[in-house]
RNA sequence: UGGGGCGUCGUCUAAGGGUAGGACAUCAGACUUUGACUCUGAGUAUCGUGGUUCGAAUCCACGCGCCCCAGCCA
């Protein structure tokens, strides 16, 4: 299909260990989640490329829980992890493994150490130990306890494990070097003192390894090669080394990389178990949730899934990931593999009045145009159906090439029918439309060879099967969530701030009736409307849908554009000054919402260059000082205003946080504000200020 | 201010001294019984300044910016 990719940096690696026979030609890798929350896509990275390393050069993949910790760990999350692993693709095998199962062997090693002189006992607590460990730039301090005998650590350590002191009396701590810049380095931890229940071992230790001490031996003991895992644990290295090297005992070799960050979407356990916690979401497996069991549910597959991991690649950057190229991923496979159906989410009834009384036809319609395997199906057609709403327009622009008064438009499969009449309720809404169906256009050609722009999906209102369609949005509407508040005092999680009031839309639905029989994760694509899947909630003959992901759609991006156009204007503090259907300054659509007047970012600019816009009435491309370093680009409407040379110089009002738009093919960063409309515009002033001012 | 890491299109990511390429996004067009898919085209990038070299994203030097580390969490 495509060229094959280029190696990523640990695959370079591998092959160089391979080449070398450093490992005696085995590759082994590992996932060691620990077993305190849900899986999330972050980790299904990991996970794709633990296991692909593994799978691409014949090596082996462990599963192994890095259980040190019985305060946070649950069984319920043991499972999810493994279901969730094992959904994913990745292959363990029979190598299921829990670190809580090697704990006896790390008690040896420790003693070991304890009698090498290389770890004594310490009776600091913990507020005595953060004042001996320095600072980021000071040297820490030697423990008093540091220089105790052999004999004396040796009796202490055991009374530790025989369970003598309470909680947070002492330590094992490994001698090393308190005046190292590395802060890993400064006599760390190696177990402490925790009186727990633990869900594999109940009571059987009171004494935990912490990770620094148990991650190595972990690997080591399954004789891992590759031993991968994020950048954050790149200044934990030089101990994962002096552990091993201390103790001389197989030494796999750490490599590290960076995790994956998306935009619009929080990934630390943290925060998800506060959003599940908290009830912001129905469970770790709301479809909303950034969870591999929430995706799942949303409808997303594990294919989906893996080609985005391969997508996004394996550095060391310091990167997020565009949301969009997740959904790009679902919608990739699913266009392949969804069978097609029809749905209607917001019904608007048509009569087909020159239709046979009573009569049914079943009209045959492609189970996926992708996929010449997938077949046909039958689909009745009626006088009585349910149409889009938004696919019926009284007052439609030149562009609508959907259903209008006296216009034409194609039933998918069906006929074209004609609309003769609008029936409207006593407050003007739309409660019907009355058309006519052209009986030469069956299978929805015209014999007489005649176009019709649009075709539109439909269901028999006689056998429509009525069903929850559940619709969801981004959780988050910023994208970064909580970077605006990350300052903000005494706010425990600042990304609640950026929660999405309208993630989630539940619509009364019309199916076509083979809908009825779809059972729980089916997955479909509703013809025009995007992917769903049946979800769990589902009851007999109470079918619920999730949307995975809409359709790309080109119409709602253009109306978005024009309604956007409008906007920022309305939204900017200068709207008593604009009549209703002023233009807007300019173009660009806002990220920010209608309501949201305390995100908008109001700066002066002074205008260093202007300029018109070729085939362009109404565009001015200004440069524009914003005391940023360098100028941005803005395209502004404003043209009939005011002559490109009257604006340089200047300084003017720009709203600088919107998302850049591109404009007659020039990006525009910004947007100035105006008032009046055509030729009337006056451009606000902020008055005589430097660039980059915030106007208030 | 200590230690460690990272800087390539808007966003990811290739190019390992020799044409800065791909994906996603954007825009324009073609096709279309899904305004989807597909296809075509367009624009936009090597953090900066010096140096080495016939030639530098790549090597060197000096800057600049960003990320991680002061849990008895992992």
């Amino acid at each position: 299909m495509s060229e094959p990719r280029s190696l990523h940096f640990i695959e370079e690696i591998v092959e160089a260990d391979l080449a070398s026979n450093k490992w005696q030609g085995r590759v082994h890798t590992r996932f060691p989640p620990e077993p305190n929350g849900y899986l999330h896509v972050g980790h299904a990275k990991s996970i794709v490329l633990n296991s692909g390393l593994a799978r691409r050069y014949g090596g082996k993949f462990n599963l192994r829980f890095d259980d040190t910790n019985p305060a946070k760990e649950e069984q319920e999350y043991v499972d999810s992890i493994i279901d969730d692993v094992k959904w994913l693709g990745g292959d363990f095998e029979d190598r299921l493994f829990y670190a809580s199962d090697y704990f006896g062997r790390m008690y040896e090693w420790a003693e070991e150490l304890v009698k090498k002189g290389k770890a004594f006992v310490c009776d600091l607590n913990a507020e005595q130990l953060r004042e001996h460990r320095g600072t980021l730039t000071e040297p820490g301090k030697n423990s008093p306890f540091r220089d105790r005998s052999v004999d004396e650590n040796l009796a202490l350590f055991r009374r530790m494990k025989g369970g003598e002191f309470a909680p947070g009396t002492h330590t094992l701590r490994a001698k090393i070097d308190m005046s190292s810049g590395n802060i890993n380095l400064r006599d760390p931890v190696m177990y402490r003192i925790v009186k727990a229940h633990h869900h594999r071992q109940g009571d059987a230790w009171c004494i935990y390894p912490s990770y620094d001490w148990a991650h190595g031996l972990e690997d080591s003991i399954e004789g891992i090669t590759h031993s991968i895992c994020t950048l954050e644990f790149e200044n934990h290295r030089p101990l994962y080394d002096w552990f091993l090297d201390e103790l001389g005992i197989h030494h796999p070799q750490q490599i590290e990389f960076a995790k994956l960050r998306l935009t619009y979407t929080v990934l630390s356990k943290r925060n998800l178990l506060h959003l599940v916690k908290a009830k912001y979401v129905s469970g770790w497996d709301d479809p909303r949730m950034p969870t591999i069991s929430g995706m799942r549910r949303r409808g997303y597959t594990s294919q989906a899934l893996r080609a985005f991991c391969e997508e996004i690649g394996v550095t060391r950057n310091d990167t997020v990931i565009d949301l969009l190229k997740l959904e790009n991923a679902v919608r990739d496979h699913l266009n392949a593999t969804a069978h097609r159906r029809m749905a209607v989410l917001s019904p608007l009834k048509v009569v087909v009045t020159n239709w046979p009384e009573g009569q049914v036809e079943h009209v045959e319609v492609q189970n996926n145009p992708e996929d010449e395997q997938a077949g046909a199906r039958t689909v009745p057609f009626t006088g009585a159906l349910f149409i889009e709403r938004d696919d019926f327009m009284e007052d439609a622009p030149k562009k609508f090439f959907r259903l209008v008064p006296g216009g034409e438009v194609r039933l998918r499969g069906a006929y074209f029918i004609k609309c003769e009449s609008v029936v409207k309720g006593a407050d003007g809404a739309i409660t019907e439309l009355r058309c006519t169906y052209d009986p030469s256009t069956k299978g929805g050609n015209a014999t007489d060879g005649r176009k019709v722009k649009g075709t539109i999906h439909w269901v028999s209102a006689t056998h429509a099967v009525d069903a929850e369609v559940r619709l969801f949005d981004r959780l988050f509407s910023a994208e970064a969530p909580g970077e605006a508040y990350k300052d903000t005092p005494d706010l425990e999680f600042p990304f609640l701030k950026d929660l999405n009031p309208k993630s989630l839309e539940v619509v009364k639905a019309k199916l076509e009736p083979s809908l009825g029989a779809a059972g729980v994760g089916e997955r479909f694509q509703f013809e025009r409307l995007g992917y769903f899947c049946v979800d769990k909630d589902s009851k007999a003959g109470a079918q619920v849908f999730n949307r995975t992901v809409a359709l790309k759609d080109a119409w709602a991006k253009e109306k978005a554009a024009d309604e956007g156009a409008a906007k920022p204007a309305a939204a900017a503090p200068v709207k008593a000054e604009k009549k209703k259907d002023a233009p807007a300054p300019t173009g660009p659509a806002p990220e920010i919402e209608f309501t949201d007047f305390t995100k908008v970012a109001l700066k002066a600019g002074r205008v260093l260059a202007a300029e018109k816009v070729e085939k362009a009435d109404k565009l001015l491309k200004l440069t524009v000082d914003l005391g940023e370093g360098a100028p941005r680009t803005i395209v502004s409407g404003i043209a009939e205003a005011f002559a490109p040379e009257a604006l340089v110089g200047r300084n003017v009002v720009v709203v600088t946080n919107l998302k850049p738009r591109a404009l007659k093919g020039i990006e525009s960063r910004g947007m100035v504000l105006a008032s009046g409309s055509g030729k009337t515009l006056s451009l606000i002033n902020p008055g005589d200020v430097a660039p980059g001012t915030d106007v208030k």
